[in-house]
RNA sequence: GCCCGGGUGGCGGAAUUGGUAGACGCAGCAGACUCAAAAUCUGCCGUUCGCAAGGAUGUGAAGGUUCGAGUCCUUUCCCGGGCACCA
């Protein structure tokens, strides 16, 4: 009777499914358990030998979990919106409901041929419009909340709104210091207009809108993400890509920053991932400083009275005041500031942003002089690339609206040029402000760097400069934050520029540079290249001059970024030791007024929507210019069908084609991929709940996450999203814990192993590897090296037969130069992906070895959380296993074999040994030494020729997590054999105990010890355990080994270990 | 560039707490069974010197700590993941 695979597999896997064995209930006597896997994009290629990895893991720790006696909850669904299947879409014509429905059967089915344990009744589908229903009530609730920071959690709105009407925002500032309102009493609240009380609430709230730069590719009508641009162009297509400001949502995850590394504390993940969260989370204290800065002087143009020109707009008039009111705080939806310098004018009103200048004309205009002066200028600032919007002031006095919504207008039909930091009012009397971790080295500052991208840049840069900053920011415009950060090349531009050193007076210059990011921080560092290798670095590449405060501790060959050191050539701290002067400087500079004590995060507030279709429309409505929430009885509110998934006329999302959705004024962007992910571990407790996305005495019961299984790659995305979602949920009182995952355990990658062929160039003929000498070149021909499909090469040999009919016969007439009658591959290791030919199907092997095969396999490969290259051939080292273990129960030429003799103490022995590393292996994840462990068991079992059900019986347990389907065969038949029976009717596996470990069996009396002379093993001795130092000396130095080495004299000392080694040192 | 991993035979890996490096499996070699093949079974298998006994050497590289280092420390090289619109 011969191991059956194929047929014993499919009829467990049918009867596991007529008996509901996977299904969990909400209720339970036993402990819970909750063990999940990353939520998966089912993605169109299907799923290849690398997918199942971390699902095969969870799958043995699931029903290990059972087996000791837990209610475990093991779900599986889709994170099934985001941008492949749109990107289909535009190609193929095909909805992405469509193929994102095919892609999941495909899924699904690809998933049910390995034998997991998941209880399908809890699938959900982000894309599913009773999932989504929540995703956007969930959102509404973000929406709805703000971060008090008083009792440091979320609360309602309303609590907000109360606190405001009692007393203003004195107990609640405003957390962007940007915000033109700054602060107001509970009177001016009230008096405020609805939009601007909206525009106040925005401030706070924990989604919320504001502005930010995407990645705008004009040529292939997207947005696209920073990997997909390379130097400057569209990794797709080449095209320019530029920056463009759209609106965004946003959530305020900074509020979080504490609460988040405050949990890490309190959860199971590697210290790793711990790390690189609180990297990314990035907490630092520190000082703001703000420097004044020294003015260029203003040259002036060539004739003209530019004197009389420039003191008339000194004095704003009426007329420009009023429009100010109307244009400032971006209440056209534009950024926009007055009196603005450009070069050597004055601009009334500019949105730097479009490049647009507005001008309000007083009577003086009149005068020839000044109209000669007005004519130069404006074709000054046209070849900037300036437009100029002109009026009167007869028109701001009698019909302001028509002004202001001509250039609402204007501005909004023009493309956005790049940045700009939301700053505030003008910039009269500039100042440039820095974030510093150490304020202890203000005197060693030598010069300053701010992002080119700062509006404060085109304010201050001097005539001479003007050429050379402009080019700068033009070559900063075309390169992605990821490029710049990753330069090695030193570069920038001086400003022309300095700004000054409150304490003594010193004159710094300001530099721009592309490695400082607008983003983070204020935009701007104070660089101090004594104690900073990039600083120094930048010192020296541009010659400027090194202040050196740290004496002896900087050796002028390289920056040391000490501590320790105690200042020097620094006024007022001379002889303080450093760690002691920070703390003076801020308490200096917070007295002054020219700085504050700051804790800085390099976290941002997370961008929360796309410019895209298929995700969820957010359940809002702009009114007049002001976000409303949808009420929680709209929803959900479905995804609307559209006819292009082309964007906006504006950049915006597709929606914004659709006039019905853009006539009721609903939002036109939709949400990004992780909001569905960012909640789906709860909505798997009580996944059809249609009055609540997840029942609160369900989620108190399943609670927290056990284990979390997923890749790496998720660290400080999905991860953190997901910890602050939770966190405000369990804020709002809607959950009853504030971290979604106790466990994580970190999966690594299977890479592909990729074979090659290589063909002499211009000819069809292909040369076996180990005939060349290099990869490059055949006899003084050059060589083509080509991925070759790894399916049809046997380890390294190549299948010459299936090469020729491969895609179409494409190589139908190629020759071969072999070695011994074989062709032999090149190989690599890849990562795994169709292009690359180097993909293997989960099905196929399957299909040949079986699901437990597969599954023991996969585990077999190493450990789970490391990366390792896959490789097919191994595989049939764990078939042969498997068959071997069949074999311990039923014999292909006597069937069965096992009985019912009792063991003996040495199969107790191997039976015990057995279960304690299996229990001790499975326990810490160390499944491929658990594989090992089984092998071992049925080699040694085989060697005993142990058939007996007392053993064998209890093996099988430990195995059922392992390979379910041969576990639950041989298992069943155990129970019904040979007095034959149904084995359907028989005790389920699934359900068995598992093996109780007991060391009488195990321990033994003696040890083989190695003896080491100086370390090196030159023999070994069986010892007792209970011996005694003493005794051990005697044994040892008798031995004749350790004579030998010793050559007659004394050892100093002998070294003995009571169960691991015994070393004589000579 | 920054942050986080990883590097052990021909290959995947083992060595759980600083204590016999290479368990288990693949590939390879030799043999048994067979008309033959498959399947199965037995033996060998890091490199090197040696007939052997036995020795030397060996965990990316270079140093160090220790009676003893794959494991701890310092420096360094290579590979992989992430860096905010792939999921």
């Amino acid at each position: 009777m011969e191991y059956k695979f194929r047929d014993i597999e499919k009829k467990w896997q049918q009867q596991w499914i007529n008996t509901n064995a996977y299904k969990v209930s909400n209720v339970s006597d036993k402990p819970k358990f909750y063990v999940l896997d990353m939520f998966p994009y089912p993605s169109g290629a299907g799923l290849h030998v690398g997918h199942p990895l971390g699902y095969i893991a969870s799958d043995i720790y699931s029903r290990f979990k059972r087996l000791k006696g837990f209610n475990v909850l093991h779900p599986m669904g889709y994170d099934a919106f985001g941008l492949p299947a749109e990107q289909y879409a535009i190609e193929h014509g095909v909805h992405p409901a469509v193929s994102t429905d095919q892609n999941i059967n495909n899924f699904r089915r690809q998933l049910d041929n390995i034998g997991f344990c998941y209880d399908w009744d809890r699938e959900v589908r982000t894309c599913d419009p009773g999932y989504y229903k929540w995703t956007q009530w969930i959102f509404l609730q973000l929406f709805n909340s703000f971060y008090n920071r008083k009792t440091n959690k979320a609360e309602k709105i309303d609590v907000l709104i109360a606190s405001f009407e009692a007393e203003g925002n004195a107990t609640h500032p405003i957390p962007n210091s940007q915000f033109p309102i700054t602060a107001f009493t509970a009177t001016e609240w009230k008096a405020f207009d609805e939009k601007t009380q909206q525009d106040i609430l925005m401030q706070y709230r924990l989604a919320y809108c504001g502005y930010g730069e995407v990645n705008w590719c004009e040529a292939l009508g997207t947005v696209l993400a920073n990997d997909e641009v390379v130097n400057g162009v569209s990794e797709r297509g080449g095209h320019p890509v530029v920056k463009k400001k759209l609106r965004q949502w946003y959530l305020r995850i900074t509020e979080y920053a504490d609460r988040l590394l405050e949990g890490l504390e309190r959860i199971e993940f590697s210290e790793s991932m711990k790390e690189m969260q609180t990297n990314w989370i990035g907490k630092s204290s520190g000082a703001e400083i703000t420097f004044e800065i020294k003015r260029p002087p203003l040259t002036p143009p060539e004739g003209g009275d530019w004197q009389a020109a420039e003191q008339n707009r000194d004095n704003p008039t009426e007329e420009e005041n009023r429009l100010w009111q109307r244009l400032r705080a971006n209440q056209t939806g534009h950024h926009i500031r007055r009196q603005h310098i450009i070069d050597q004018y004055i601009v009334d009103f500019i949105s730097i942003d479009k490049k647009v200048t507005i001008e309000v004309d007083g009577g003086y205009h009149n005068d020839a002089e000044q109209k000669q002066y007005d004519e130069v200028r404006t074709a000054f600032l046209k070849e900037l690339g300036y437009e100029e919007l002109r009026f009167t002031n007869e028109e701001v006095r009698n019909n302001i609206d028509a002004v202001v919504e001509a250039i609402t207008q204007k501005l909004n039909s023009k493309p956005s040029v790049g940045q700009v930091s939301p700053s505030g009012e003008d910039l009269e009397g500039a100042t440039l402000t820095v974030y510093t971790t150490r304020p202890d080295t203000i005197f060693g500052v030598d010069f300053m760097v701010i992002a080119p991208e700062l509006d404060l840049v085109d304010q201050i840069k001097s005539a001479e400069q003007t050429t050379a900053v402009d080019e700068y920011i033009a070559y900063v415009k075309s390169r992605s934050e990821r490029e710049r950060q990753a330069e090695k090349k030193i570069s920038g531009v001086f400003t022309g520029a300095y700004a000054v050193n409150p304490f003594d007076g010193r004159e710094i210059p300001i530099w721009i540079s592309e490695y400082v990011l607008a983003g983070y921080g204020t935009g701007a560092i104070m660089a101090v290249p004594c104690g900073d290798d990039r600083d120094f670095k930048f010192a020296q590449h541009f010659n400027i001059p090194i202040t050196n405060i740290i004496g002896k501790h900087f050796n002028g060959e390289e920056a040391n970024a000490t501590k320790d050191a105690v200042l020097e050539n620094s006024g007022f701290l001379n002889g303080t030791p450093m760690r002691e002067a920070a703390e003076i400087v801020i308490n200096k500079l917070e007295e002054l007024g020219i700085g504050t004590r700051k804790v800085n995060f390099r976290m941002r507030d997370a961008a929360f929507s796309r410019q895209r279709y298929w995700g969820e429309p957010f359940p809002i409505q702009w009114k007049g210019g002001t976000a409303y929430p949808l009420s929680e009885t709209e929803l959900p509110l479905l995804l609307p069908e559209v006819d292009s998934y082309s964007p906006g006329p504006e950049g915006e999302g597709p929606l914004a084609n659709i006039p019905e959705w853009v006539a009721k004024e609903l939002e036109t962007n939709t949400m990004p991929g992780y909001a569905g992910s960012s909640w789906y571990f709860l909505r798997y407790m009580d996944p059809k709940n249609e009055h609540a996305f997840c029942d609160r005495t369900v989620s108190d019961y399943w609670n927290q996450v056990d284990l979390y299984i997923g890749g790496t790659e998720h660290a400080v995305g999905h991860l953190l999203y997901s910890r602050m979602w939770t966190k405000t949920l369990y804020d709002l009182g809607h959950i009853g814990h504030d971290e979604p995952f106790k466990k994580l355990v970190n999966q690594g990658m299977i890479q592909g192993a990729s074979r090659f062929v290589y063909r002499i160039n211009g000819t069809n003929t292909f040369v076996s590897k180990d005939l060349l000498k290099s990869e490059e070149e055949y006899e003084g021909k050059k060589l083509d090296k080509l991925h070759v499909d790894v399916n049809f090469v046997d380890g390294y040999e190549l299948d010459v037969e299936a090469f020729k009919k491969w895609r179409n016969n494409e190589h139908a007439n190629a020759e071969f130069i072999l070695e011994n009658d074989k062709y032999i591959c090149g190989s690599e290791v890849e990562k795994m992906s169709k292009s690359k030919f180097n993909t293997v199907n989960p099905d196929d092997l399957v299909n040949k070895y079986g699901a437990d095969t597969f599954r023991m396999y996969e585990m077999f490969l190493g450990p789970v959380e490391i990366s390792k290259p896959w490789d097919t051939k191994g595989i049939e080292g764990v078939h042969r296993f498997l068959k071997k273990l069949w074999r311990l129960f039923y014999d292909e030429v006597k069937g069965q074999v096992w009985n019912n003799d009792k063991a003996t103490d040495a199969e107790l022995k191997v039976l015990h040994k057995t279960i304690k590393k299996i229990e001790d292996d499975t326990e810490r994840f160390s499944f491929n030494t658990g594989v090992s462990t089984f092998m071992i068991a049925v080699n040694e079992l085989s060697d005993l020729k142990c058939h007996k059900k007392e053993i064998l019986e209890p093996l099988l347990v430990l195995l059922a997590p392992y390979a379910p389907h041969i576990a639950e065969e041989l298992y069943r038949r155990l129970q019904v054999s040979p007095s034959g029976g149904d084995l359907e009717g028989a005790f389920s596996i699934l359900d068995a105990n598992f093996p109780k470990f007991e060391a009488k069996y195990v321990t033994e009396s003696t040890k083989d010890y190695p003896v080491a002379i100086n370390g090196k093993t030159r023999t070994e001795l069986t010892l007792d355990l209970s011996i005694t130092q003493q005794e051990v000396e005697a044994i040892v130095l008798a031995n004749e080994t350790v004579q030998k080495w010793l050559e007659g004299k004394q050892p100093k000392k002998i070294i003995y270990v009571k169960n691991k080694m015994i070393n004589v040192v000579i």
